[in-house]
DNA sequence: GCCAACGTTGGC
DNA sequence: GCCAACGTTGGC
């Protein structure tokens, strides 16, 4: 096989520079990113087709967004907090990291008083809707599949709202829907 | 609504 | 730098 695919770097596990980093080599990454359906489902996404995916507010999902997230890559829509969690869809990053606005807003539930404008401490990308699954992909089915078993969603106590998935577990996925 | 798991904060 | 307390996430 020639060349080299991604390079995998594992930095600090908590705080300002957590993460583990696939850093991209000559192909796209794979990502899963959470969302509550009350807040933002995929019918809503489905609607407005483009959004800035605000709000994340955990140092290992931004340096994720930050450090391994790449225009054109792909991302399974995963419903979190509700009846049935699952896997309802595939995006596509369609803009790169930049500075989250709501970080500065007071009105907003994701303000951040401790981050400053000249040094703005929390980072979105802009997703885009590709596709509805044929059918939801639930967590309980995730788990039943030992492919899956490194999966960082089935990891006990997950609770990364974005994460990277490989393209084996990608198509692995894909063929279950 | 419960609670386990985890990240962050802050006192020392 | 340690670690207890606290707040949040998210499945069940």
């Amino acid at each position: 096989m020639a060349g080299i695919i991604a390079e995998l770097v594992v930095v600090e596990r908590h705080g300002e520079n957590a993460g583990t980093v696939w850093r991209r080599g000559s192909r796209m990454s794979y990502w899963l990113m959470k969302s509550e359906p009350t807040v933002f489902s995929i019918d809503d996404l489905a609607r407005v087709r483009v959004t800035p995916w605000e709000g994340v507010r955990n140092y290992q999902a931004r340096n994720f967004m930050r450090d391994g997230m790449r225009k054109g890559d792909l991302a399974f829509l995963y419903h979190s907090s509700c009846e049935v969690p699952g896997i309802m869809g595939v995006m596509e990053i369609g803009r790169e990291a930049y500075p989250d606005p709501s970080q500065f807003d007071p009105g907003s539930p994701y303000f951040d008083p401790a981050s400053r404008p000249d040094d703005p401490r929390w980072l979105m990308v802009d997703v885009r809707y590709r596709r509805r699954l044929p059918r939801a992909i639930t967590l309980a089915e995730l788990r039943t599949h030992r492919e899956l078993a490194a999966l960082a969603l089935l990891r006990r106590g997950n609770r990364l709202s974005i994460m990277p998935v490989t393209g084996k577990q990608w198509q692995f996925i894909l063929a279950l829907a």
